[in-house]
RNA sequence: GGUUCCAUAGCUCAACCGGAUAGAGCAACGGUUUUCUAAACCGUAGGUUCCAGGUUCGAGUCCUGGUGGGAUCACCA
C-alpha cells in the first residue's frame, strides 16, 4: 500500500478518534525544505474541533499516527504545522524500488486515446520562432502523454490552401523567373516566404496609389489590380484550373521540403497529417444537418448562424451568405473527421492564446450539435513569444526565422565547446552532433521551461544561455555522471549507515519524479518536467561537489553514491525525452 | 466600448491550485580547481508580489474597485 494513503488514513482515524470528526478532506503536503521533514500536516482547519491550541493540536495527531506506523521516525511541530519524517528504512525501499522497477509512472491514460494537433503551418512563409514554441509544446505534450500511458496521436493539419497562399503564388509567377529552390539557392519555404513578402510591397505600393487618386481605403485593398488577380487565381484553383493546381503543387512542394527539414532539426515528427485542401469543405454536411434540428438558423441573405447569447456569447456565422465555408465550419467538419477516424477520448489543439475565442465557440458549437466527443476537446493555448519591441509580424520583416536561429545557436554551442576544449578525441562527425544536440537543446529548454500558458519575452540582442537554468547545464550534469560511470566498477546497491542531507534530497527529489510526470499531463505543462529536471541536475552538483563518489573508502558509501547518480542520470534522460532534448554521453 | 488573459528582485522566470521566513538563473561584487568534467560549487547584495479595500487562523494565490499592458469581438484563416 501507498504510504501516503495510510497516512492519509492514519490521521483521519486520529482525527475521529480525538475530535470526534469524520469524513474531512486530509492532504499532506511536501515540508518545505527550510524546516525539518518529509511531509506536512497543516491542522489549523481542525482547531475549530479540537478547541486546543495549534500545537497541542499537532502534537496529539502526531502521538497518534507515529505511533500506529513503524515508517515514521520521528516529527516536529511547529505553530500548526506537523512535520512528519520518515525512518531510513522507508527510504531504502522506496530506492530498492525505484531499482528493481526502473521509473514508475502511473498509467493515468491507460486504454484511452488523445489526437493533439500542433503545428498546423501555413504553407506561404517559414516557420519563426513562434512556431518553434508551438512544435517544441506540442511535441512535448504528446510524449508526456504517452508516458502516462496515453496512445497519442501526433496530429498535423497543414493551412495549404486559401488567399494568403494565392498571393506568393501570384508574386512567383509575375517575378519569379521560373527560379528554384536550387537555382536561388534558398530552402523551398524561404523562396517562397521571399515572394509573399514580396507580393505584399507591390500591393501596399497599389493601394495606397489608389488612395492618392481619391479612392476610398477599403475600396483600394478590395480594388487592387493584384488582389483581384488573386482572387481570381483561388476562384480557379477550386475550380480545379489545372494550370493554377499545377503551379500550386510545383510551389508547395518546395515549402514541404523546407518544412521537412525544419522539422527534423528540431526533433518534431507526426502520426496524421490533414492537409485543408482535403478538408476545408467538411463541415458543410454538418451545418446542413444542424440547421435541420434547429441548432442554426438562416438569415435573409442566406448565411447561416449560430445563437450564442446564452452562452454570454454573440452570434457566429457558420456559413457565408454565397454558400462557403468559415474557418470555424471547417474546424467542425475536422474535428468530425477526427472522431471517425479515432475514436479518441480527448484531442487537444496547440493553438496561441490569440484563438481563445475560436476554441470557445468550437466546442460550445460541438456541444449544441449533440456531439459527444465534445467534452473531451482541449485547447492548450499558449502565449505568444515576444521580441522588446512586441509582437513578432511576418509583413513587417520582425520575425525571428526558425532556421536562421537554429544556426545561430548551434553555432554558440560550438564556439563554447571549443572555448573550454574538453573534447579531446572526439570525431569531427560526433562534434557536429555535440553542437546539434547542445544548441537545439539550449532553444527548446529556454520555450519549454516557462510556463506554457504564460506570454514570454525573447530578445535576440542578448543570445540563448549555457549557463544556469539552461539545457546545457542539465546535459553538462548527465555528462559528469556517464563519465563517473564510465569509470565505476559494477557495484551492488547497498545502504548506507545515515544518509547525508544532499542524499536525502536526490532521493526525495527522485522519489517525486512520476508524480510531477502526472501533473505536467493533467496540467498540459511541460514546464512542470524542465523546472523538475533542472532542480535534480542543481541537487546532484552540489551532491558531486561536496562528497565523493568514486574516491569514497567505506564500500556500502561508494556503492551507494554510484547507485543514486546512476538514477539522477537516469531521471535527467527520462526527463529530457519527454522534453524532445537529447543528452550527450560527453561535452 | 464588451469579453478575456496578465502584472513577483535591474532583466528573464519559479512558487506543488489558500500555508511557515516569496525562490532560481542572468547581470553586479567576493571566494573555491595538485583530488570523480569550473558549462560547476559557495557567499554578498537585491522585494511594500502594480494600487486601494475585502474574505480567512493564514493571501503573490480567492472576491470587489482602480491603474497599466496583451489578445479577441470579421461573410479573414
Amino acid at each position: 500500500m501507498n504510504i501516503l494513503t495510510t497516512l492519509v488514513e492514519k490521521t483521519q482515524e486520529a482525527i475521529t478518534k480525538l475530535y470526534g470528526l469524520s469524513d474531512s478532506n486530509i492532504s499532506f503536503e511536501q515540508t518545505n525544505s527550510k524546516f525539518d521533514g518529509d511531509l506536512t500536516f497543516v491542522v489549523f482547519p481542525y482547531l475549530k474541533y479540537s478547541k486546543k491550541r495549534p500545537e497541542d493540536t499537532a502534537k496529539e495527531i502526531g502521538d497518534y499516527i507515529s505511533e500506529k506506523m513503524e515508517e515514521i521516525k520521528s516529527f516536529n511541530v511547529v505553530k500548526g504545522f506537523l512535520n512528519i519524517e520518515f525512518n531510513d528504512d522507508y527510504w531504502l525501499n522506496v530506492l530498492q524500488n525505484r531499482i528493481d522497477l526502473g521509473i514508475q509512472i502511473p498509467e493515468i491514460g491507460m486504454d484511452k486515446k488523445i489526437v493533439v494537433e500542433y503545428s498546423s503551418p501555413n504553407t506561404n512563409k517559414p516557420l519563426h520562432l513562434g512556431h518553434i514554441r508551438n512544435n517544441v509544446l506540442g511535441y512535448s505534450i504528446c510524449q508526456i502523454f504517452d508516458a502516462v500511458g496515453y496512445d497519442v496521436v501526433k496530429n498535423n493539419l497543414v493551412n495549404d490552401r486559401g488567399i494568403h497562399i494565392c498571393k506568393s503564388m501570384v508574386a512567383y509567377q509575375k517575378w519569379g523567373n521560373s527560379e528554384t529552390p536550387e537555382s536561388a539557392g534558398l530552402k523551398g519555404d524561404h523562396l517562397i516566404g521571399k515572394y509573399y513578402v514580396m507580393f505584399d510591397q507591390h500591393y501596399q505600393k497599389e493601394v495606397i496609389d489608389l488612395i492618392s487618386k481619391g479612392v476610398d481605403k477599403d475600396d483600394a485593398k478590395e480594388k487592387s489590380p493584384l488582389m483581384v488577380e488573386t482572387r481570381n487565381m483561388l476562384q480557379k484553383w477550386e475550380n480545379g484550373d489545372q494550370e493554377v493546381i499545377s503551379l500550386w503543387k510545383k510551389l508547395n512542394g518546395w515549402v514541404y521540403d523546407g518544412f521537412e527539414s525544419t522539422y527534423n532539426r528540431l526533433g518534431v515528427s507526426f502520426d496524421k497529417i490533414y492537409y485543408e485542401s482535403d478538408t476545408y469543405l467538411l463541415g458543410k454536411e454538418i451545418v446542413k444537418e444542424g440547421l435541420k434540428s434547429n441548432v442554426f438558423f438562416k438569415k435573409e441573405d442566406g448565411s447561416i448562424w449560430i445563437d450564442l447569447t446564452p452562452e454570454g456569447l454573440d452570434e457566429k456565422i457558420v456559413q457565408r451568405s454565397d454558400g462557403t465555408s468559415v474557418y470555424i465550419t471547417q474546424d467542425i467538419g475536422t474535428a468530425d473527421l477526427k472522431y471517425q477516424e479515432f475514436e479518441m477520448d480527448k484531442f487537444v489543439y496547440v493553438v496561441g492564446n490569440e484563438q481563445d475565442y475560436h476554441f470557445k465557440v468550437l466546442q460550445l458549437i460541438l456541444k449544441r450539435l449533440g456531439k459527444s466527443y465534445a467534452d473531451g476537446l482541449y485547447h492548450l493555448s499558449y502565449g505568444m513569444v515576444d521580441l522588446p519591441e512586441g509582437k513578432m509580424k511576418s509583413r513587417e520583416g520582425t520575425v525571428v526565422d526558425a532556421d536562421e536561429l537554429m544556426d545561430e545557436v548551434v553555432s554558440t554551442a560550438k564556439k563554447q565547446t571549443e572555448e573550454l576544449g574538453k573534447t579531446d578525441g572526439m570525431s569531427p562527425q560526433e562534434l557536429a552532433e555535440l553542437y546539434e544536440v547542445l544548441g537545439i537543446g539550449a532553444l527548446k529548454y529556454y520555450l519549454l521551461k516557462v510556463d506554457a500558458k504564460k506570454r514570454m519575452m525573447y530578445d535576440p540582442k542578448e543570445s540563448i544561455d549555457f549557463q544556469g537554468n539552461t539545457a546545457p547545464f542539465i546535459q553538462y550534469t548527465y555528462t559528469r555522471i556517464a563519465s563517473l560511470l564510465r569509470a565505476a566498477e559494477k557495484v551492488d546497491f547497498k545502504l548506507p549507515k545515515v544518509f547525508n542531507p544532499v542524499e536525502k534530497d536526490l532521493i526525495k527529489l527522485i522519489s517525486n519524479y512520476p508524480n510531477v510526470i502526472t501533473s505536467a499531463a493533467n496540467n498540459y505543462n511541460p514546464s512542470e518536467v524542465a523546472n523538475a529536471v533542472y532542480e535534480l541536475a542543481k541537487t546532484f552538483n552540489k551532491f558531486y561537489h561536496e562528497l565523493t563518489i568514486l574516491g569514497e573508502q567505506d564500500q556500502n558509501t561508494r556503492s551507494f553514491r554510484i547507485t543514486l547518480s546512476n538514477m539522477v542520470g537516469e531521471t535527467i534522460k527520462h526527463g529530457f525525452n519527454l522534453l524532445g532534448i537529447q543528452v550527450p554521453e560527453r561535452m
